[in-house]
Parts: C-alpha cells; structure tokens; sequence
DNA sequence: AGCACGCCGACT
DNA sequence: GTCGGCGTGCTC
C-alpha cells in the first residue's frame, strides 16, 4: 500500500505530493486527512495524506511513512478538494491551504534532540545541559553545529522531532464500579453519594466538595472506584442570555420561506435587508430547522461583530449546539471548540472567517452575515475569500448559501441581479422606524467661511443639542493620531518615513510622529527638517485632535476615543461600550471600529468627520467601500425610540458614494456603480487580481515588473495588463512597491503566472505577491 | 524551507 | 592540514 503526501515544506517545488510507502503495521490506520511522519530528505517533517492507492507511481526507493499522528482523521476528503480549489485559486501552496483548515494547536513545532551516548569528551558547560541523556533544541539553535561535531565524534546523536502546538486538556474523572461497603465513614459517603448522582464526575470537583485525595486512593484500591482521563473542552466565556422569540413579521417570513423551500440544494441567496430589518430573527428559524433535520449550520459574521451580545443570542437559542470561534479565543479554547464540531458535539458554529473550515461533514446551511466586510477576505497567504469557500462547501453539501447584508458587495448585487443569485429583499426595518435623515456638510463651504475646525457648525450645534437632550452621539473619523501629516510653512515640505512614502502622524499623547506602517517613530521636531524654519503645521485631523476639540468646546463632556492606540486590553472594547451603554460617556469618537454592527439605543446622532478619505485611494471599489461605511456608520443612530440624525462632512459632497450613502439608496448607488465597472472593465465583468512586485532596489522592482506584464501578454492574448504603477504605499520599510492589475476572462492564467512566481523563486531581491480582487 | 555536499580562503 | 563561509541542488 502506498499514499501520497502533501509534506510541510512551503516552497514551490515541493508544491506536489511525495509518495510513501505504508508500512504493514499501519495498513489497517492510515486514512485521507491523517497528519502523518514521514522522512523528507535528511529530515523528519509532517505531512497530510491525501491519497491512498494500491500501487506505486515512483519507481523505487520509496520511503516509509514513519507513523500517523492522529487517531482519526482530521481532515475529510472534502477539504483535500477545497484545497486543491485554493491552490489554483489563490497561488497558493497546497501545504498552505492545508494548514489553513486545521486549527493552531494541530500545527507542530520542528526541534531537534540531542541524545548523550557517552558521559565523557563534552565540555562542562554542555554537559551542564544534560539533566538526562537528552537535550531538546528549538530549530536555529546557533549551538547545532557545537552538538554536529560532538555527533562526528560519536558523543552525541541529533535527531529530529516535532510536536503539536496545542494539547487536548484532560480531567481525571471518578466512576463508581460497585458499591461495596467500606470500613471508613468518609469512603461510605462518598459512594452514597455517586450512587446518587448516578453519573461520573470529575475527581477535583470532589475534592472541591471537602473529599480527601486519600479517600479516592483507597477507594480505588479497593475496586469500588475507577479513575479515568477524560477530553474536557475548556469552558469559555459566553454572557448567558435568556431567549427572546421574536414572532417574524409578513416579510422576514416570505424570506424564511424561500430559503427554506431550497433546504437540501445549493442556491445562493443574497439577502438584501436594511440595518435592523431582523435578519439574525431569520438566520435563528433557519438554523433551528437544519439542526431538527440532523444537519449543521456555519453562521459567519465579522470578527468585529463578533461580540458577546451576538455570540450569546446564539448560546441563548441553542446552548451548548454552538461553538464559538473567533481570534480573541487561546488556541486551546479554538482547539476545544474546534474538537466538539469534529467529535459532532456541536452542531452550530458562529464564527469568523476561519470557521468556515468547521469539520462538518454534513452541512446543511451556510450563512454569511455582512457579506461586504472586507474581514472576509485574508490578506495573508492563502489570500481566500470567504465566499468562495462558502459557495465550495455549498456546492459540496448540496446546502443553500445565504449572503446577508444592507450593503451588499456590487459584483454579488449583480449576480442577484441576473439570476445567479437568488436576491431577497428586507427594504424596511423590523420596528418600522424610518432610515435616520442625512445632511451632506460641504467642508470647503466652512473653510471659506474661516471654520478651521475638525467640525462643521452644522455637527458643532447637532452635537450642542444632542449633549442638551441627555443623548448620545457616535463621531467616525478614520483617522488615528491628533494630525496625520506634518508641513513646513517655509518651504512647503511634509516630514516622512525614512523607510516609507508616507507622512508621519503625529500623536499628541506622547508628542512623537509615527509612521503607521512601519513602527518607525521621533520626537517632533521643534523645526523643519529640511529648511530649519520653526513654522511647522500640524495638517490633517485624527481621533486625538478630535476629542481635544470635544473637551474644549463642551466643558465637561464624557468623551471616549476608540482606535487601536486606546485599544490595547483584550476587553476594552467591551468595556468601552458597556460604559456607552450605561450612558457614562456621552460621545464615542473612533475609527473604523465603532462602525460595525453596535445597538446604543440612546444614540441620537452620528458624525462622519472625513467622508471622502476612502474615496482617494486608488483601487476599483473605493466608492463601494466608502458607500458602505457611511451607511453602516449612519446605522447606529436613532436605533430605537429617538430620531436620529447623521452629518456627513466632505470635500467631495458631490460624489455619487456619498449622495446616495446619504439617501440610504443603496439601488441608486448600485446603479450608478455598475455603470462604471462596466465602463472600465471591472469586475463583476472581468476577473481580476494584482500583482505586486516589490524590491529593495526601485529599478529592479520597476523593469521586473515590467519584465512579467510582457509575458503574460504574450501569453495570454486575452488579457488586459495596468501599469506597472506605483502602489499607493510606493516604499514601504524601505522596499518599492510596483503593482500590475490584471482583467482576464480565462482560468488559464494560473499556469502562465505560476511559472512566472518560478521564475522569481530563489530571486533574493524580488518578491512577487498575487492577489486575486 | 532546511540540509548535505563541495569548493575556497584563513587560521590553530 | 582543518574549520567554516556560502553557492548549488535535492527532497518520494
């Protein structure tokens, strides 16, 4: 018997699988999806099998498959496929894919041991290292070739280990066996009372209850007890909510029923509802059916969404059905969620982007919730999309897919719009309160009128009579720091990143400049660098200057900056929007943070202090990005009995995005959109995907990618080939960026492309990195 | 990626 | 002579 093996090397030319031949002792074992030992060259690595079969394509010397590493498989064939799918869609390693799909704790960790073979002929100092015969060193230890010479002299053996990241937690766990009477008193009451309890229980939890480690011991002695190791899945913490049904109104109804009339098919629905239409409401009728018929359900939401109010909804309906998993979670808690889906304890699980690799093997609904979020797609290699994968274990399962949003991604309107998505429409709010109203502030009208502040008048009086009312407001700026750049009055110049393009921002707090992109930091400088002129300015406004003016301007104001400088606890966001919630901070000013999916109900205004930023970068879907923020921004007022109110200030005020995110007109907008990607090719009417290339030398970076446009135009004639221009962060820790887009309408790029990233492989100056948009 | 092998200069 | 620096090529 022979399998092949995806090994854990992620390098080009080991981008295939390496056969190996199954030892006898583990014929009966191995199966697709076991991680397993095998040799590798001179070395021991981990490998997933992902084939077994009869007879040998390689013709000799094959190498035996050392062991396998888990007791049944972790990854069924389905994910062998979905890998496959990700490579070719991603440029990815199949080796990458792979790890993707199984939790941190089942990564493992290379070491090498030493094994002492003689007590003589060490020098004190190593022999000091030895508590036993062996000695563990991480990969890279510098001393490897002191213990390489040792090895020569046949002091020492070296050989390669590794070990998983993460351990299954045991808890020793007490049954009863008989209940023959004992001579002690203590002894007697404990079997009493497991005889009463009629179930195990854990051995601490009796010692809890005032029961002796001795009593246990004799106990055990004697036959009455045994004590056993049992997987225990770490308890995390959820904030327990009661259950509240809500009846479905006329519409969510006609929703739930489409969806449910396609239970059992792959359809994908894309579920247009506004902000607060109810569609968790629908998501929880739909979840409860697939779990009657003995399926399971993954429900996404975004990582920022993914909070214990959200989480608890779920636990509230369906207890421990639910597993969680999210970025916040240790990878032992991820582990042990991860383990309960595996060993189909849970049935459900509610998670970020990472769950949609959930082990179920019979799926019954996948639910996307905010389908726009950028969070969905990975901006690390395998640079996934979340949808895709959604619409591969869809298609897979035979299960509907359901896309939900207020602001869906354009392409998939689209696709809704012709056909290959089924599009449902939830136009009105659940509680039937109207759309909050939206004032455009055009902010070059306030510089005209000598306005220099960071807001408008309009805001400055809503925010005057909101703090008059008792109410709260909610301020965005997506801008972190007190000024984003820093000029000279003289001479006209902005101080930079000496290793970035970009201007240093300037924190107040600690009074230094900071580059937000390479960590690079100074004091201010009391004078210009260039020119030596003290006139420096302080341009462009962030969170920090924001809340100095709040402070200034309404004495005594609660405010509260939210961006990731005052984020650093693990639970501050919590607490800073439990402290919201109980009004003791009157307005909340952040970033992109405090956009998501948050329900203050005394939240009577918002304000969007720099509509247009997004609008300036360079890529295809700025509108679309910008559209969506003001929308969702705009959302979180007036969510309940008050009205509310939103101020969008701009340079831009004409903009199309910002016109129809302020007639909450997301058709009109669509509309308006549409036309343009049609125009320019973009997609959904093209593929498209980039390719950065990018070197510490700019010429090089420049001609190389001039080099690779070439050749892919050779190659394929259909298609369209943008730039090389520089990236919108052209130098960044002293690299230059060149970026190429691509349009295509043929899959047949990959292999162009993937000679191309062979052609570079070993190339120490270039880097080449795709990105499919 | 990581490691062996091989060729070259420099140093006990 | 031997140690160790890095360029090259291979891994079932």
């Amino acid at each position: 018997m022979f399998c092949d093996v995806i090994v854990d090397v992620a390098n080009k030319q080991i981008n295939r699988v390496f056969e190996y031949k199954i030892p006898t002792f583990l014929e009966d074992v191995i199966e697709v999806g076991h991680r397993v030992s095998v040799p590798f060259g001179s070395r021991k690595v981990l490998g997933f099998v992902v084939d077994i079969h009869d007879s040998a394509k390689y013709p000799d010397g094959l190498k035996s498959v050392y062991d396998v590493l888990d007791i049944k498989p972790i990854l069924g064939s389905e994910f062998i496929s979905l890998a496959e799918y990700m490579v070719k869609r991603y440029y990815s390693f199949y080796i990458t894919c792979l790890k993707q799909m199984i939790p941190q704790a089942l990564r493992v960790t290379y070491l090498k041991r030493v094994h002492l073979l003689k007590e003589d002929g060490l020098d004190s100092d190593t022999r000091a290292l030895f508590k036993d015969s062996y000695y563990t060193l991480k990969l890279h230890d510098e001393r490897i070739s002191l213990f390489k010479k040792y090895e020569r002299e046949g002091i020492v053996e070296i050989f390669d280990d590794f070990v998983d990241k993460g351990r299954k937690k045991t808890e020793k766990m007490v049954h009863l066996l008989n209940d023959t009477h004992q001579r002690s008193a203590k002894c007697n009451e404990i079997i009493s009372y497991l005889k009463e309890l009629g179930e195990d229980i854990s051995k601490s939890m009796l010692i809890d209850m005032g029961y002796s480690e001795s009593s246990l011991e004799t106990l055990k002695k004697n036959g009455v007890i045994n004590i056993y190791d049992s997987e225990v899945y770490r308890d995390i913490n959820v904030k327990d909510e009661q259950d509240k049904r809500v009846e479905l109104n006329e519409l969510q109804d006609n929703v739930y029923n489409e969806i449910k009339a396609s239970y059992s098919k792959y359809d994908t629905f894309l579920l247009h509802g506004v902000c607060g239409s109810g569609k968790t409401e629908i998501y929880l009728k739909l979840i409860e059916d697939v779990i009657r018929n003995g399926k399971e359900a993954i429900i996404l939401v975004p990582e920022i969404s993914l909070t214990p109010q959200m989480t608890s909804r779920f636990k509230a309906r369906f207890k421990d059905e639910v597993a969680v998993l999210h970025s916040r979670l240790s990878n032992g808690e991820r582990y042990d969620e991860w383990r309960r889906i595996l060993n189909n304890k849970a049935h459900i699980v509610v998670g970020a982007r990472s769950a949609l690799f959930a082990p179920f093997k019979n799926l019954g609904l996948i639910i996307v919730d905010e389908e726009h979020e950028m969070s969905y797609i990975q901006d690390t290699n395998p640079k996934y999309d979340a949808i895709d994968i959604a619409g591969f274990r869809a298609k897979y399962h035979s299960c509907p897919l359901v896309l939900g949003s207020a602001t869906p991604r354009v392409s998939d309107y689209y696709k809704a719009q012709n056909g290959e998505y089924k599009l449902l429409e939830l136009p009105y709010r659940a509680n039937g309160k109207p759309e909050p109203i939206s004032e455009i502030v055009d902010m070059r009208e306030e510089l005209k009128e000598k306005n220099k502040s960071v807001f408008s008048r309009s805001l400055a009086s809503e925010i005057k009579g909101c703090l008059e009312r008792g109410e709260q407001a909610i301020l965005f700026i997506n801008r972190r720091g007190y000024s984003s750049f820093v000029m000279c009055r003289e001479c006209g110049s902005t101080i930079e990143c000496p290793n970035c393009n970009m201007s240093l921002v300037y924190h107040k707090y600690s009074g230094r400049l900071k580059c937000h992109h390479c960590g690079y930091e100074i004091p201010l400088p009391d004078k210009c660098p260039t020119c030596g002129s003290k006139y420096i300015k302080l341009l462009g406004d962030g969170t920090e200057k924001a809340v100095e003016e709040l402070k200034r301007n309404y004495p005594g104001v609660r405010v509260r900056r939210v961006d990731t400088d005052t984020m650093t606890e693990k639970n501050s966001y919590q607490e800073v929007f439990d402290e919201f919630r109980n009004h003791n901070i009157d307005i909340l000013i952040g970033t992109q943070i405090i956009a998501k999916g948050l329900d203050f109900p005394n939240v009577s205004l918002v304000g969007v202090l720099n509509a247009d930023i997004g609008l300036k970068i360079s890529e295809y879907n700025a509108p679309e990005i910008s559209y969506d923020l003001i929308e969702q921004v705009s959302g979180r007022a007036g969510r309940d009995k008050i009205m509310g109110k939103v101020i969008i200030q701009s340079y831009m005020p004409e903009h199309y995005a910002i016109r129809y995110a302020a007639s909450h007109d997301y058709k009109g907008f669509y509309n308006e959109e549409i036309k343009y990607r049609r125009i320019l090719k973009n997609p959904p009417y093209t593929n498209y995907l980039e390719i950065m290339v990018s070197s510490p030398i700019l010429k090089k970076a420049y001609l190389e990618a001039n080099l690779i446009k070439t050749i892919i135009l050779k190659e394929n004639y259909g298609c369209q080939a943008l730039g090389p221009n520089e990236d919108y962060i052209f130098k960044l820790n002293n690299i230059y960026r060149y970026k190429l887009q691509l349009k295509f309408n043929d899959m047949d790029l990959y292999n162009t492309l993937s000679e191309i990233l062979e052609r570079y492989l070993g190339n120490k100056d270039i880097n080449i990195s795709i990105t499919r948009k």
